[in-house]
DNA sequence: ACACTAACCTGCAAGC
DNA sequence: TGCTTGCAGGTTAGTG
């Protein structure tokens, strides 16, 4: 589920119940998950303020006391605030109960996400492109880090040393509104194109984040996965069906293990 | 430095 | 009905 819009949702819907309060008990039923969570994590972090949450790339940051939490939701992870006292879900793993009485769970049938501490900068984002919404972040840059780059442009921009925060979803559906073909080699594009394709990826995921938002009020206590495609796509997932522009079937390749959609009328 | 693959893990849908 | 196969929103470790 999680591409950044959801990450960026997720933190919104948190932070209020997590954000100025103490961890009073952190409960781990599973540290198996793409990394081992931190030994010891409920000793470390017990009694401690969480002083704010912050968001870099697809990670949520637990500002601490004595250091911070790197949360990353992988593949299928989700957060959700409950009372503390419901029942334990399968793929439930971890809960960090706060002094406000509320607490925080983590769902993740797959386990590609982690929960990390670090008194210091986490290694992790220690080579991060730039964030896709800040003014970083443009189509002069793309083009600057496409130079001599053999690669297809949909691996290129999804790579998170060129612009974060860009996933498989959003990749397709950014190329197919600038009508770029997501397979054209990233250093046969133009500055032009770049600059309209940079300033897609800022207004999909701005819009994405906003639509979000609507779909996320009830974090507390929610069954419901966080409402995710809301917004209507016009590429991603729709291999086969035809173009919404010119009405041609859409074509479905694999670029890094990854199925990329795009229209051959449409995107050049 | 760059490009590409395999790997982590479970669930689900499609095909036989 | 049940088994097998392939694929799924991410990222990194390893290979050439």
């Amino acid at each position: 589920m999680p591409e950044l819009p959801e990450v960026e949702t997720t933190l919104r819907g948190i932070e209020p119940y997590i954000s100025g309060h103490r961890v009073v008990q952190l409960r781990v039923k599973q540290s198996a998950l793409r990394w081992p969570v931190t030994d010891g994590l409920d000793s470390i972090v017990n009694g401690q303020l969480v002083h704010a949450i912050t968001r870099r790339a697809k990670y949520l940051i637990l500002h601490l006391d004595q250091g911070s939490i790197l949360i990353h939701l992988g593949m299928s992870g989700s957060l959700r605030i409950t009372d503390g006292s419901q029942v334990w879900r399968k793929h439930d793993h971890i809960q960090m109960q706060m002094s406000s009485g509320f607490a925080l769970r983590y769902h993740d049938p797959r386990r590609f996400g982690c929960w990390l501490w670090s008194t210091h900068e986490h290694s992790q984002l220690s080579k991060l492109g730039p964030e896709p919404l800040s003014d970083e972040f443009d189509g002069d840059l793309l083009y600057r880090l496409s130079r001599n780059r053999k690669t297809a442009v949909k691996p290129f921009i999804m790579n998170s040393a060129t612009v974060v925060g860009v996933g498989n979803i959003y990749a397709a559906e950014s190329l197919f509104r600038s009508g770029i073909r997501p397979d054209r080699i990233a250093s046969k594009i133009s500055i032009k194109r770049y600059q309209l394709l940079a300033k897609n990826i800022k207004s999909i995921l701005s819009d994405a984040i906003n639509q979000g938002g609507t779909t996320l009020r009830d974090f507390v206590n929610s069954d419901g996965e966080p409402g995710y495609f809301q917004q209507s796509l016009d590429v991603y997932g729709r291999g086969g069906q035809p173009c919404k522009v010119c009405n041609r079937n859409l074509k479905e390749i694999r670029l890094g293990q990854r199925s990329s959609v795009f229209c051959i009328n449409c995107q050049r």
